[in-house]
DNA sequence: AACTCGTGGTA
DNA sequence: TTACCAAGAGT
């Protein structure tokens, strides 16, 4: 099943050409287009859907071309910039991590995979990802996508586990290529199989290069019989009311009183707990006479 | 280890 | 309509 030789395998050979003639035309994988484009769309695309980050992507990098260019602006420009993406203190970290990659790297994205997990907001999969991708290192890059992929094809599960696991981490590590060039291709290609074929409620199984060896479809296609993936509720929590104070803030040019964010939520205590959350996260900035503002 | 953190599209 | 889902990270 798995080939440790470093020769692409059954898995791998159907994969990677499947990938060559169906890839998505995406900015972030023109050849030109840099390890800091890779990066910039590594973290807008963290939990966010592709079609959703293209144009703030393309806004970004239009206004800060390379790390120093965003570092030496307000983080709240950058947290106004990330526009309705969603998680917006990953904007934040974005900032931190340009401001470390000024000051450790002389302004250029690490090419070294712990030095990228050292920048804020990157963990392990940005770091595997931007290492493969950019620089075309072999790494395991384990996203939601590719963990669908293996548990499918190499389990023959439906689902892969709720969260990731080590067994996830362990199982992308034996199917890696040996060869360096091919594991970086393998890994581009797994993701986007994921995401085009291989999707989480009705996968395009008649469109699989690797149907015929897929476990799970060997096995019949059965059903996710795990334990019921939490609902994520958003109507009425802290998340929604934060993302409204947050809102009015962007689209503010100048300081806004308090009286005006209160007409944002009807629930004083709640309102009160999501402002000061959004303040102890760094993403609001209090000034004097109860006024509030993105960080300067 | 479980929980928190936005937003909007899709079936 | 409700529920699920989307290239995770930090605590």
């Amino acid at each position: 099943m798995l080939d440790h030789s470093g020769s692409p395998s059954a898995l791998h050979n159907p994969v990677l050409t499947w990938y060559d003639a169906n890839k998505r035309v995406l900015p972030w994988r023109e050849p030109g287009a840099g390890a800091w484009a890779v990066m910039v769309s590594e973290f807008m695309l963290q939990q966010t859907p592709v079609n959703r980050v293209l144009p703030a992507y393309q806004r970004w990098l239009e206004r800060w071309p390379t790390p120093a260019d965003l570092a030496a602006e307000a983080p709240g420009e950058a947290v106004r910039a990330w526009d309705r993406l969603g998680y917006p203190r990953r904007a934040l970290r974005l900032h931190a991590a340009a401001q470390a990659i000024v000051d450790r790297h002389g302004g250029e994205v690490p090419d070294d995979h712990a030095a990228l997990l050292a920048l804020p907001g990157v963990g392990t999969y940005t770091a595997a990802a931007i290492a493969s991708f950019a620089f075309g290192q072999r790494h395991a890059v384990v996203d939601t996508n590719v963990r669908r992929v293996l548990a499918r094809s190499l389990t023959g599960v439906a689902q892969p586990t709720i969260s990731p696991t080590v067994a996830d981490q362990r199982l992308a590590v034996s199917a890696l290529p040996t060869d360096e060039t091919t594991a970086a291709r393998w890994a581009v290609a797994s993701m986007e199989l994921g995401a085009l074929i291989c999707t989480a409620r009705t996968p395009n199984c008649a469109d699989c290069p690797i149907r015929s060896d897929c476990a799970w479809v060997l096995a019949g296609s059965p059903p996710y019989d795990g334990p019921p993936r939490r609902g994520q509720t958003y109507e009425g929590t802290d998340r929604q009311a934060r993302g409204r104070l947050l809102a009015v803030l962007r689209a503010a040019t100048t300081p806004v009183p308090k009286s005006t964010l209160d007409t944002t939520w009807p629930h004083a205590r709640q309102r009160e707990r999501a402002l000061d959350g959004l303040v102890a996260d760094g993403l609001v900035e209090p000034l004097a006479n109860a006024r509030y503002r993105l960080p300067g």
